[in-house]
DNA sequence: AAGCCCGATACCGCGTTGGTATCGTTGCTG
DNA sequence: CAGCAACGATACCAACGCGGTATCGGGCTT
């Protein structure tokens, strides 16, 4: 039983479905069907039953699913107690799903160059959860989206992306240069669970079609939703994607208020560190702003 | 942060020496040092101090000490709930470091055959702990050595075994047929640390030399004691040793009274698997001496 | 009945793990 | 002080494990 496994299972019981946890997980679906297999093998217990239409937990799945997740968070704290007794420096970035994943690995390596003796961890938070950490002390900094709660939370806004849907290159919407969400009313669509941040949720449901709730299954995480793209013919919303499966195609939507990236870090533990990174960022988006004004 | 590097890095603490841990981690001493460096590495930490006398943990190594030894039980304490709350029927058979291992793996094979729907799980106990963590509930049956303190644990004898000493084979006294403590007495002893059950502490302090307390380092656990043995020329105190590394030899010890190996089980948790397990251990040794009378 | 989506399986290349052999350094000892 | 012995580190190697691609079998859906 090793943190590895422990840690693809927790993916694949949040997201009920293979496919999606192991695109959540950076990975392809068939090795992590062995790793559970595996686990399962090594506890000696069927921790999943499988159907046609996804997975869930049975009883010992449950259980493991509460252990494994206090075992992992405690790892982390451990890491985190360890490393400062140590003396050592370290920053945590965190990032939403990965939003701001490609931007934040750019950003880090300015960063290692002025810094170069903190050492720099990457935590990819859940898409129900903006701070990605920040409350309870498990990232230093953010790299987000707003809006959310802010109390207590220092942001400052990178740029702005404009909200659109991914849809597949044979989709009869996907020649359209824009689109608005009401040519989306009957399609599947993401919501956020009850409990999430309320400002947060409120931004995002706020994009479901007509105001109307959705129509097709209900929807998570933003892994979910790009594999629901890339798997079900269906939409998905998204910020503004780099890189784009072949056969896809992004269409802004005018009626989606855009959706600003910022860096964000807990105003009470804001550092000396964590300034120099605030800044970094901010600098590289004026830069970059400047740059394109140049041009 | 794997459990395997955690096991690793405790028992290098615990033993405080590369070469020991890698002994009662039974593995080598290489692959353990780059498993311990590689955990620095991955933490951005220093964790032990290396000397040529041994190791010690740093600051930070004795945080992670700590963080690693509940981050590991409870990992088993979480496998031992999904496994019950899958209905998986397990047995966990304790060992006294590697007293009775052999013979575990040999009454193992049977009971398997006799029972192939139950899992079984070995478990290797310090030598701190006679019970090996029937106490607990971390084990259901323990091969063990008496004496100790019983109470709330029943136990069935199924051999004794005689007592002495391990010497290299060049040593002036690995000659002789026989030896007692008086022999041994300026030689570098193993105590138990306090703490430990008090019954279990008097009878292997007890074969301290002629009484006196140890005229050399206080070494804690067989392996140390086995290793203290193979490395330092120096003696140890040992039950009956099936397999002998070249150029040592065993020699009893007169004075010590002999050491019984049981099989134990706490009394209140006594299933019927449990007694299954009882009854093949006392067979396998009635048999066994049936097998010598007749021969 | 056909198509599709999901998880399982087969197979493969590479990285990691644990092994043996050996080195450099450091205390100890005669 | 020189020799030695013990410790951890390093070099190198074989084998296994992990993650990848390609493909299969089996339920739902239409």
């Amino acid at each position: 039983m090793e943190f590895r496994l422990l840690r693809y299972f927790v993916a694949v019981v949040e997201e009920r479905h293979f496919g999606r946890a192991a695109a959540r997980l950076h990975m392809t679906q068939p090795p992590l069907s062995r790793a559970v297999k595996q686990l399962e093998t090594d506890l000696g217990v069927v921790l999943l039953h499988r159907s046609a239409t996804g997975v869930g937990p049975t009883p010992a799945g449950n259980a493991l699913y509460a252990e494994a997740r206090t075992l992992l968070e405690q790892a982390e704290r451990a890491r985190a107690r360890v490393t400062a007794a140590g003396g050592a420096v370290t920053l945590t970035i965190g990032t939403l799903a990965d939003s701001g994943g490609e931007t934040g690995t750019r950003l880090a390596a300015t960063f290692r160059r002025r810094h170069p003796e903190v050492s720099i961890r990457f935590r990819e938070a859940d898409f129900t959860d903006p701070t990605t950490g920040l409350r309870n002390g498990l990232v230093d900094v953010a790299l987000t989206r707003s809006p959310f709660d802010d109390t207590g939370i220092s942001t400052r806004e990178l740029r702005s992306d404009p909200v659109g849907v991914v849809l597949r290159g044979d989709d009869r919407l996907a020649g359209r240069d824009t689109l608005c969400l009401a040519d989306l009313a009957d399609r599947p669509w993401f919501q956020l669970p009850e409990g999430t941040d309320p400002v947060w949720r409120t931004y995002w449901n706020g994009a479901t079609p007509v105001g109307e709730r959705p129509a097709g299954p209900v929807v998570r995480t933003v892994h979910e939703c790009m594999q629901a793209v890339l798997w079900n013919g269906t939409v998905g919303i998204a910020p503004l994607v780099h890189v784009l499966p072949d056969g896809l195609t992004w269409v802004p939507l005018t009626d989606m208020p855009p959706s600003p990236l910022v860096v964000a870090w807990a105003t009470e533990h804001g550092s000396p560190l964590i300034r120099s990174f605030a800044h970094i960022a901010i600098d590289a988006y004026y830069r970059s702003a400047h740059e394109s004004l140049e041009r």
